[in-house]
DNA sequence: CTAGATTTAGAACAAATGTACTAACTGAAA
DNA sequence: TTTCAGTTAGTACATTTGTTCTAAATCTAG
């Protein structure tokens, strides 16, 4: 492992535990085990740290998506590719706590992510309508509800794990899933019975 | 206006505007129009400030759940209720935004808020059950689905607000309505066809 | 093996920041 | 009017922090 990776990594650990704005230059050098100087060396600000992982984050996003694209469509994958992103985002949390911070310090990442929030939209949106045809989903209950549909699902996506780590009480382990099953218990309301009996053998 | 009204006013201005944590005392003293000596006569830190001023929000929400208290129950009512609870949230935002890093910084105030989520939480049951009884809602989907609800709920209150400082490109007065109309759209899928009429009414 | 580039540790420095302190000012009670 | 507690501005200081610099150490290509 590189320097720089040791150090990303480390960083990595701390933010999640600590934030970004009040962790230093030493303070991250001192938990890698290298001077300040070297640390500075690699990534001139704490700022560039942060880009670094959230390019990291993107980059193991991509990689997932791109694996699932050959997979077939049928909503038990749609559902477990879903978790796989809960994952992901976990590993890089402290993005998602902060992350009103880290958009506003950083317009090239705030210009990313809203981009990327726009796919993810458009992506639901024909998964609602495909769900729909296939009778699993009930239809909009008024023109326009599915957009609306589709902004809390972005709230829920971007922030179960804020609440995570101000309620969630017990053990680690269990708190993906448990959040992972919130979530998702937010669209059954919109399935119909063969909907439902679907989703529930995919559990 | 005494002088530390005039921090505090100042104080949330600021913190809405850039977070709590890069925000300095001499920052404040400036933007009040005193010295920085003189404000830290009246507050000494400024995790001082922002513990005033979650207890100021505090004083707000008890004041407006104690004058609703005296209102009818009816649906229509609780809706109203609720848009006034999304107005004091949106007016000290910051704390919202920077939610995690306040309940870590300051104990205290992450153990107050706890006991105040707990409270709504069984306040949400209740009313459910209620809803539930005048045919209004529908029944839980499985056993425990009500508590399920009521943890997205509270995602999408606690933090409907980050996601406007980054997503919405509205004008800002349209603001709260939006939000206001697209989490409590969040509700309808569980709502019975009286339920939905009755909801379309109080519109 | 060696020359040159890269990496590393540590020192040095300037700017910023929290905190404490002092002296002046203000207003109200006696 | 005098007195005194409360308030205010400004100064001073120690610490922290980002940043730069230097020299030593390490690695790598030829």
């Amino acid at each position: 492992m590189t320097t720089k990776e040791k150090i990303a990594k480390t960083a990595l650990a701390v933010f999640n535990r600590r934030g970004t704005e009040l962790v230093t230059v030493r303070e991250l050098a001192l938990e890698t085990g290298i001077s300040h100087g070297n640390l500075c060396y690699h990534f001139p600000t704490t700022d560039d740290i942060v880009r670094h992982l959230y390019y990291a984050l993107v980059a193991e996003l991509d990689a997932e998506i791109l694996s699932m694209r050959g997979q077939t469509q049928d909503p038990s994958q749609i559902f477990k590719g879903a978790r796989v992103l809960f994952d992901l985002l976990h590993k890089y949390r402290f993005i998602m706590i902060n992350f009103v911070d880290v958009m506003r310090r950083m317009p090239d990442i705030n210009k990313h992510f809203r981009k990327l929030q726009e796919k993810r939209r458009e992506e639901f949106k024909q998964l609602f309508g495909m769900l729909v045809q296939a009778e699993l989903m009930r239809p909009e209950l008024y023109p326009g509800f599915f957009d609306d549909l589709n902004v809390n699902m972005s709230i829920l996506g971007d922030f179960w794990i804020s609440h995570a780590e101000i309620h969630f009480t017990g053990k680690e382990k269990d708190k993906l899933d448990f959040y992972y099953r919130i979530t998702s218990s937010f669209l059954l309301p919109m399935l119909t019975e063969k909907g439902l009996s679907v989703f529930l053998k995919s559990q």
